[in-house]
DNA sequence: GAATTAATTGAACGTTCGTTTTATTAGTAT
DNA sequence: ATACTAATAAAACGAACGTTCAATTAATTC
């Protein structure tokens, strides 16, 4: 056999992605074979081969796309105001909305980059820097200011997108808790971590912080 | 050829452990070959099979021993106190210290789970959960007697485990910050980001909570 | 020093891997 | 209808994989 009726370029090209994403978060991009990737699309393992020239191609394709998603996504939500505390909480809504959002996709992202070349890698690397020294300039900001109580906003930093991006890892949907409790906790989390000031003094329930969100 | 002068069983499986974490860490489990891991001890493949009947056998002995000595570091670090602030530095403090001191098995055992058979999955799974709660007790302790501002104790301890674990990601010995700079960095986040009260009052600076170290 | 045990080698097994090549059919334009 | 292009199947490639087995040598025991 060769061609299949009503098979188009196209939607193959966007169910190889999507399966993909989906079997290298939950195998891992080693373990996933190109004929299981097939078999997941319904098609032979030499079709994938029309859209992707090699299976690290496909990875990289993967990876350059959700973090140029990432950049895209922050770049809208980015307020246009320069208080730090307002900037702050935009960042870490939209990072944990994002990040939930495209669960498989950051799975992937954050835990397959050894397989990619040395180039690649630093292709991929310089995008997260340029995302994570947007909330590094926030944070010095408030520093400066006096809004916020940073101690080494570097440091600090890395320590709050860890804390933020780690929601993927138990958080499913459906369950417990909504996506926007989660935001609300973890924003609040946020301004107490880097001791913010709303109206001049420390916030100092949940409660309180709730109310100021837009 | 067959037995090599000065060989000694024992000091070749403490090979194989070193070089499989170190290997595993770097490549990933299911990149690492068993010929590579050979070649890295100075053996031939097949006497690993000596030591490790499989190579998922390998992978879950050195979890396995990574979280036997997550638990014991603890219980030998766990104060005797009730004090919730106290017993949460203890936590923090030993947490971040056992972590950079194995981030290579923290990290094997945090990103090779999907490796594991459901069996073995499932038991070191149950360490962790042993160890996690450990967290959620002290902070639902501090939250009752009013020490602690914490929202939601399950959804705060993951968020502070992601936190102090995410530090083995950027943290490197030697560079900008010593253990002891960092640990006490963080320590003042965790107690910023549970609202502690310390003799009565919130702590506002990261010196006033370096003093009461002890 | 002979017998036994411990530790390892070298070669091989069957399987699976990523990838390439060639042929074949479905859709599209002329 | 015919020519052309797009999309796939089927089969095969060499390489590498985890693992096994028999042979061999070093160390130990008697």
């Amino acid at each position: 056999m060769a061609r299949t009726t009503g098979s188009d370029g196209e939607k193959t090209e966007a169910a190889v992605r999507e399966a993909a994403v989906s079997l290298i978060a939950r195998l891992g991009y080693e373990a996933m074979s190109m004929r299981q990737l097939a078999a997941e699309v319904g098609v032979q393992a030499a079709a994938l081969y029309r859209y992707f020239p090699t299976k690290e191609d496909l990875l990289f394709t993967l990876m350059r796309e959700h973090m140029e998603g990432l950049l895209k996504a922050w770049e809208a939500a980015r307020p246009a105001t320069a208080d730090p505390v307002t900037r702050l909480a935009a960042y870490v809504e939209n990072h944990i909305a994002f990040h939930i959002e495209r669960r498989h996709a950051t799975h992937v992202s954050n835990m397959e980059l050894r397989s990619l070349s040395h180039e690649r890698l630093t292709q991929i690397l310089k995008m997260r820097t340029t995302y994570e020294k947007e909330l590094r300039t926030i944070l010095r900001d408030g520093a400066e200011t006096g809004l916020f109580q940073v101690d080494d906003t570097g440091l600090t930093a890395m320590a709050l997108i860890q804390m933020m991006t780690g929601v993927i890892v138990w958080f499913r949907p459906g369950e417990r808790l909504s996506v926007a409790e989660v935001t609300t906790t973890y924003l609040f989390m946020t301004m107490r971590l880097v001791g913010a000031k709303i109206d001049g003094r420390e916030v100092a329930h949940v409660h309180e912080y709730a109310q100021l969100r837009t």
